[in-house]
DNA sequence: CTGTTAGCGCGTTCAA
DNA sequence: TTGAACGCGCTAACAG
C-alpha cells in the first residue's frame, strides 16, 4: 500500500528484451532460442551462432519467473542457518553458494537465530519463493517443518549432523563421537576431574550430542559429569570466560575443561591467563570446531576440526545431483579430526 | 541433461493447491482470492473469512514465480558480499535478512571472493532470478556492473562506504575518516614512527580508504608512511603475525602499528607476546572493526567500532522504502566510534 | 533439427 | 465491492 502510488517504483519497467525479441532478431522461432538456452546440444551450430549474436546484441537476460512458471523449476536453492552472524557457518555457507552457483543455481538464505519458530517461518517463505531444494542445519526440529517439505516434495539435506538413523539425508559428522574423542584424549592423559562448558541443548542437537559424547566417554571410565560443573551458556567468548571463573571458584577444581565450541575455549584460555592459571599445567582446555584463532591463541587450542567447508560443498553437490535426476546414494558421515595443541597436557601431581 | 530421464526428480509434481482451487473451495472468484492476498483491505470481511478458511484448509502457498510473472516483482532482494566466510560481514548479512524478511522479502546472497569478475557473474545470475533490489559492498567496481543495474532499473545500495559524492546511494561510514581518527589518537599520544598492515587495496576500496586516512592524518603532522613499513596482506591472523615480525625486524622499529582490520591486529598482538614485546609500552597496536575478540584479547585492542548490523538493517530499510514507492532521502553517512583499550599508550622515552 | 500451439498460476485491467 | 477475461515470458508437447 504505497502512500503515493504515483511515485511507486516501477520494477522492471524497461525490463529489457524478451525471448521473442531475440527470436525475431535472429530470424528463428522462440522455441529455438529456448533450446539454445536449455539444451544447446540439439540445435544446429549455425543457428545457435545467430541466436547467440542476437542475445549479445540485445543484451538479453532470461526472465527467471517466466522460466520457473513454465518449467516448474526455480533454479533457487534455500538454506536456513541457526545464525549468520558467527564465523561458524560462514565456511559452509560460502562453499554451498559456490558449489550451486557453478551449476547456475542461486542461493536464498535465512537465519533462524536458533529459534525453531523462525525456521518454520522462513521455510514457508522460501517454499513460496519456489525453492527447488533446501539445506538445513541439525536434525532436531518441529515435525511441522518436515511435514511441510515432505508435502512439497522438496529435496533437502541436513548438515552438521550425521544421520542417527536413515530418516533424513545428512551431510555431516558425528558430534557425539567427536566430543567423545576429545574427552578420551584427556582421559588418556590421566584427567579424572572434568568440567564442561556447553551450548544450549534445548534447541541445538549438535550441542546436545557433544554433551552426550563427553558423558559417554567419561562413563567408559566409570566417571560422571558433575551437574554443578556443567555450564550451559549462549555461545560467546565472554560467556566462556565467566563460566571458567565460576568453575574455578569451586573446590576441588577440575583439571580439564571441555568446551562445546571454540569461542568458549578462547574465553576460558583468556580467563586462565587473567587468573594466573597455567595451561595446561594447572588446567587443560579443549575447544570444538578449530576456528580461526585456535592455532594462534597461546598455547594453541586442542580442538576438533570439523569439515565446515566440505559440508557446504557436499551438501550442494548432493542436492544438485538429485535435482539432475541422478540416482544419489544417501551420503555417509564425514570425518572430523582431533587437533592436539598446547592447551592440553597431563594433570599435575 | 539427466543421464536417466525416467528418474529425473519431478520438481513441484504435487505442487499443492492453486489460487483457483482456493477460489472454488471458498465459492468466490480467483480475483477475490488474489485481493485477499495482496490488498485485504478492499474485500468484505465476510468473504475474506471464507477465503482464509479455504487457504487454511487447502494449505495453500502462493506460487512465487506466477506472482512474479504477473506482478513484475519477485519479492527477492539480492546481496553480494566480498566474502561470506569471515565474521566481518556476518552481522550485516544477518541484519539485512532479518529486516527484509519482516516485509515478506527473501534474500538471495552470493560471495565474490574479493574478485570483481565474480561479482559481475553473480549479478547477472541474480538479475536473471529477477531480484527487485540489490545490496553491494564498497563503491569501486567495474563500470559494467553499474551499467547492468542501471539498465534494469534495479534499486541498489552500497554499504561499508560513505558516498564520496552523490553518485550512488550509500549506507556506510567514512573509512578514511575512521582510519584518520585512530591515527590521530596515536599522534596525540606522541607517536611519530608508524607502520601499517593493510588489506589489499587493489580491489578493496575500503582498505584503500583506510590506508589513505592514515596517510592523511600523518601528513597533518608532516609525517609520511614509509613504504617499507606498509605491508599489504590478505586478511588473516597469521598474516598479521608475520607482518608484525617483519616490521619489528627493521630498525628503527615503529612505535605504533596501525592495522586495517582486527584480524591483523590480533595476529600482531599475539606475535608481540611471542617476541616478548610489551604492548603498549614498546609498541602500540590498533585494529579496525571491533570484532568479537577485541575486547577480550589482552591487553584489549584499541580499534574502530563500525556499524555492521546497522548497515545491514538500514540498507534493508532503505531498499524496502524505495520498493514501496516512498520518497526516500539519500542516506547520510553513519557514525563510527573510536574504542580506546589497552593496546595503545604513549611511546616509551 | 525446427516451428507451432498451449498453457504454467497469478495480478490486473475492465465492466457489472 | 466483486467477477470475467487477458496476458506476463517462457518451456514443453507435438507436428513437420
Amino acid at each position: 500500500m504505497p502512500t503515493d502510488p504515483d511515485h511507486t517504483f516501477k520494477a522492471g519497467k524497461t525490463s529489457g528484451a524478451t525471448l521473442d525479441d531475440v527470436a525475431q532478431e535472429a530470424g528463428v522461432s522462440p522455441a529455438t532460442v529456448s533450446r539454445c538456452l536449455n539444451n544447446p546440444g540439439i540445435v544446429r551450430p549455425q543457428l545457435k551462432a545467430k541466436v547467440d549474436a542476437a542475445i549479445e546484441k540485445l543484451d538479453y537476460v532470461p526472465h527467471g519467473a517466466a522460466r520457473s512458471l513454465a518449467s516448474r523449476r526455480s533454479r533457487l536453492i534455500g538454506a536456513i542457518f541457526p545464525s549468520l552472524d558467527s564465523t561458524l557457518f560462514g565456511g559452509t555457507l560460502e562453499a554451498l553458494q559456490c558449489e550451486i552457483a557453478s551449476a547456475g543455481y542461486t542461493l536464498v538464505v535465512a537465519s533462524s537465530s536458533y529459534e525453531p519458530q523462525q525456521e518454520c517461518n522462513h521455510l514457508r517463505n522460501m517454499l513460496a519463493s519456489g525453492i527447488d531444494a533446501l539445506m538445513l542445519v541439525g536434525a532436531a526440529r518441529e515435525a511441522s517443518v518436515y511435514r511441510l517439505i515432505g508435502q512439497r516434495h522438496v529435496p533437502y539435506v541436513l548438515t552438521w549432523v550425521a544421520g542417527p538413523d536413515g530418516t533424513h539425508p545428512c551431510i555431516g559428522f558425528d558430534n557425539r563421537a567427536a566430543a567423545a574423542a576429545v574427552t578420551r584424549h584427556l582421559l588418556d592423559m590421566g584427567h579424572r576431574r572434568f568440567a564442561m562448558i556447553s551450548g544450549g541443548t534445548a534447541t541445538n542437537d549438535r550441542a546436545a550430542a557433544r554433551l552426550a559424547g563427553v558423558r559417554a566417554a567419561l562413563e567408559e571410565h566409570g566417571l560422571t559429569l558433575d551437574p554443578a560443573r556443567t555450564m550451559e551458556r549462549p555461545f560467546g567468548v565472554e560467556e566462556g570466560r565467566a563460566a571458567l571463573r565460576q568453575l574455578m571458584a569451586r573446590e576441588p577444581r577440575p583439571t580439564a575443561v571441555v568446551c562445546g565450541a571454540d569461542p568458549f575455549a578462547y574465553g576460558a584460555l583468556l580467563e586462565c591467563q587473567s587468573l594466573g592459571l597455567k595451561v595446561p599445567d594447572e588446567v587443560s582446555v579443549t575447544g570444538f570446531d578449530d576456528m580461526w584463532l585456535s592455532a594462534s591463541l597461546p598455547p594453541g587450542l586442542t580442538t576438533v576440526r570439523t569439515p565446515r567447508k566440505q559440508m557446504g560443498a557436499l551438501a550442494g553437490r548432493y542436492l544438485l545431483s538429485i535435482l539432475a535426476g541422478k540416482e544419489t546414494a544417501p551420503p555417509s558421515p564425514l570425518d572430523f579430526e582431533l587437533i592436539v595443541r598446547g592447551s592440553t597436557g597431563p594433570p599435575s601431581r
